[in-house]
DNA sequence: CCTTAAATTGCAATCGATTGCATAAAATTT
DNA sequence: AAATTTTATGCAATCGATTGCAATTTAAGG
C-alpha cells in the first residue's frame, strides 16, 4: 500500500525519476510524448505523474525553452457583446492549444495600447492579438515586436502592414449593402455617420456608402457625413445637425449602433418619424438594437469565429504549423440584418 | 563611442554585471532596490540596464522566487459594461503593482468554472478573482487554492466561505430602496423577477424586496416572485406569466436590467401602459436602461472600484501588507437611479 | 556467432534570477 | 591602534524542465 503525501510539496519529474528509477530526462520526454520513449516507459511514467498529483512547472519549461505559452490581447473595450465572443473564441482556442491569454483594454487611447504593448513585450508574450484604439495612427509601439519577429496579429480594427496578418469582414461590402437596402427603401439623401477615418473598419464602411450611392446613380454630398467619435453623445449631436439640415434627409446609416441608437432616440423626440421619415441603419448587431423602438437595420457579424480565427492563425504560425507572414488578409462572412427602422414597405422584405 | 547591438539575443544580469564589473547577485539586487547596495552602484547598475535594453526574464524570477506574479480572474462574461469596469478597475492596480492579469469567463456554466480553475491552477496563479457562475453551487474546484493557501476572492457573486473574503454592494439594502420607491410611486401589488437563489445576489434581492414590503405592511404574495434565468427570453416569458395575472400586478422589479427591459417591451406590445399600469425597475444600470422607453429605473454600482479593490486586497495580502482572511466582506456604495419607468408622480421626485 | 543498425535511456549542461552565507571594506567605538 | 560594527559585495547553490550527445540495450542482417 502507497501512501501518496498531500503536503504542499510540488511534485517535480525528479520524484517521478526517482519512483520509477529512470532518468529525469526520460521523464520529460516521456511527458512531451517524444517518440524515442518506450511506450510501456511512458504508460508507467503517466499513471504515476498522474498518481502523485504532479503538474509542470511552466516556469522551468518556459525559462529552458525560451517561450512563455502566453498570447497577449489588446482591445478597445471588452463592454461589448461582440468583444466579449471574440475573447471566448480566443479563449477556446488557445486552451485547448494550452496557450493563456493575457488580456488588456486600450480604452481607446494610443497611448494606453503603447503602454500595454509595452507589458506584453516584457512579458514575452509568444505573439500578440489586437485590435486598434480609435486613435492609434501608427504601430511604433508594436517595432519591438516585428523586430524580435514576435508574430502580431490585428483583427477587426487592423493596420496594414507586410509585416501583419489582419483579420477583417468585408466593411466595404457590407456597408455597400446596408446602403443599397436604405436606397431600395426610398432614401435619397442618406446621412453617413462615421468614427475616426484611420481605422480601416470605418473608412471601409465610408467607401461603401459611397459605392452605393455610385451604383444607384446617386450624387454624393460631402454635407451628408458626419465624422465623429461614434459615442452615444455624438450620436446626440448628430441628430443636432441632422435637424438643421434643409431639406432634411431620409436616412441616416451610423457606423456603429450606440450612436446609431442615441441618434435615432434624439430625432424621435424631436417628432420626426422613424422609419417614414428618415429610415435607420447601424453597425455590429448590439443587443441595444433589439430593444430601442423601432428595432434597428443593422450588420451582424461573427465574434467567436473571428477570435477563433486570429488565435488559430497565431498558434499555428507559432507551432510551426503554418506561416502568417504568407496571409495578409483574412476575410470572413457578415451578415445584413434588417428590422423596422428601414423598413418602409415591409411588404417588400 | 559604444555600439550597442540591436540583436537578438536578450541581455542579462550577466552582461549587465560583466561591464560593470560587479557579480550578477549585485546586479539583481540593484534592479530589485535591495537596501544592502550602494546608491552610487545602484544607480550604474540602472543606467546600464537601460542602456543595454534589459528587461527581465520573468520566468527565471518566477521559478527562483516560486511565484508567478499573475492573478487569475474568472467571469461569468464579460459582455457587460459593468464586467468591463470591474477587469478596467483591476488591470489598473494589477500593472501600477507589476502583476499580470489571465482572465477566463466561466460563460454561465459551473463546468466551465471548474476547468478555468484547474487551468489557472496548473498556470499558477499567485491569486484569483472570481464572479460565480449561474448554477454554481459549491467550491469545490476551488479547494485546490485553499489547501494550498492560494487567496481567492470572490467580488459581486460571492460565496460565503470562511477562507474567501467577498466584495459586494449591500444587494439587499439597494433592494429595499428600489421596493419602497416603487410603493411610494403607489405599487401595491409588486413582482419580482429573480434569478437562481444559490447566488446571493439574487437572494438578498429578494430579501430587500421582502422587507421593504414588510416595512410598509405589505403582504407577500409567493405568486409575485418569479424565479427565473435572468435572459431576455426569461423576460418574455415573465410578462406573458403576468399578463395571465388577475388582478394585474401594479409594478415589477427584476434583478437585473436586460430581463427588466425585455419584459417591459413584451408587456408594452400587449398594451400595457408603463408606468401608469405597472411601474419598473430593473438592477446594474446597464446602458439598454438608457435606451428603453420609458427609460428604466435601476440600481447603479460601481465596476470599476469593485475591480480595483478587489486586485488591491489580493495584492496587498501576496505581498504581506495587509491580510484578507481578517476580512470577510467588504461592502461598496451603490445608488437607486430614478427614471420614468417607475415615475408615477413626477412632482414627487 | 559477429557486425551493424535501430531503439532507448542517461549524463550533464543550460535557461536567468535569487538569496543564504561568507567575506571584504569602510566606519565607529573603545 | 585594536576591536567591533556597519555597509557592500561576491560565491555558489537553487528553482525544474529541456536537449545535444554519448552510451547502452535490443533487434536485424549476414
Amino acid at each position: 500500500m502507497q501512501i501518496i503525501s498531500t503536503g504542499n510539496k510540488e511534485i517535480t519529474i525528479y520524484d517521478i525519476a526517482r519512483k520509477l528509477n529512470i532518468s529525469p530526462a526520460t521523464v520529460s520526454r516521456g511527458l512531451n510524448d517524444h517518440p524515442a520513449v518506450n511506450k510501456e516507459t511512458k504508460k508507467k511514467i503517466f499513471s504515476m505523474a498522474k498518481e502523485m498529483g504532479y503538474r509542470s512547472n511552466t516556469f522551468a519549461s518556459n525559462l529552458r525553452r525560451q517561450r512563455t505559452n502566453t498570447i497577449g490581447v489588446i482591445v478597445p473595450r471588452l463592454n461589448s457583446n461582440f468583444m466579449s465572443s471574440v475573447i471566448a473564441g480566443m479563449e477556446k482556442v488557445a486552451n485547448q492549444a494550452g496557450y493563456n491569454l493575457i488580456i488588456s483594454q486600450s480604452l481607446e487611447t494610443a497611448k494606453k495600447e503603447a503602454t500595454n504593448a509595452q507589458t506584453m513585450f516584457n512579458s514575452r508574450v509568444d505573439g500578440l492579438l489586437v485590435s486598434l484604439a480609435y486613435d492609434t495612427d501608427n504601430i511604433d509601439h508594436f517595432k519591438d515586436f516585428l523586430k524580435k519577429g514576435i508574430p502580431v496579429i490585428f483583427f477587426d480594427r487592423v493596420f496594414n502592414h507586410k509585416q501583419c496578418t489582419g483579420i477583417v469582414i468585408d466593411n466595404i461590402k457590407a456597408a455597400q449593402e446596408v446602403t443599397a437596402h436604405l436606397i431600395g427603401q426610398g432614401c435619397r439623401r442618406i446621412v453617413h455617420i462615421t468614427g475616426n477615418l484611420k481605422r480601416n473598419v470605418y473608412a471601409d464602411r465610408l467607401k461603401g456608402y459611397k459605392y452605393a450611392l455610385t451604383d444607384h446613380n446617386l450624387a454624393l454630398d460631402p454635407n451628408l457625413i458626419l465624422e465623429t467619435n461614434l459615442s452615444v453623445e455624438a450620436g446626440v449631436e448628430a441628430a443636432e445637425k441632422i435637424l438643421q439640415m434643409n431639406p432634411l434627409p431620409d436616412g441616416v446609416f451610423a457606423a456603429n449602433d450606440a450612436c446609431a441608437v442615441s441618434c435615432l432616440q434624439t430625432l424621435k423626440q424631436a417628432g420626426i418619424a422613424i422609419p417614414q421619415d428618415i429610415a435607420f441603419a447601424g453597425f455590429n448587431n448590439d443587443p441595444v438594437s433589439k430593444v430601442v423602438e423601432p428595432n434597428l437595420t443593422t450588420v451582424d457579424y461573427p465574434g467567436s469565429e473571428m477570435g477563433e480565427v486570429a488565435a488559430q492563425n497565431l498558434i499555428n504560425h507559432l507551432n510551426g504549423t503554418a506561416n502568417i507572414n504568407n496571409t495578409n488578409t483574412i476575410i470572413l462572412r457578415s451578415e445584413l440584418i434588417i428590422r423596422e427602422s428601414s423598413l418602409r414597405h415591409p411588404e417588400h422584405i
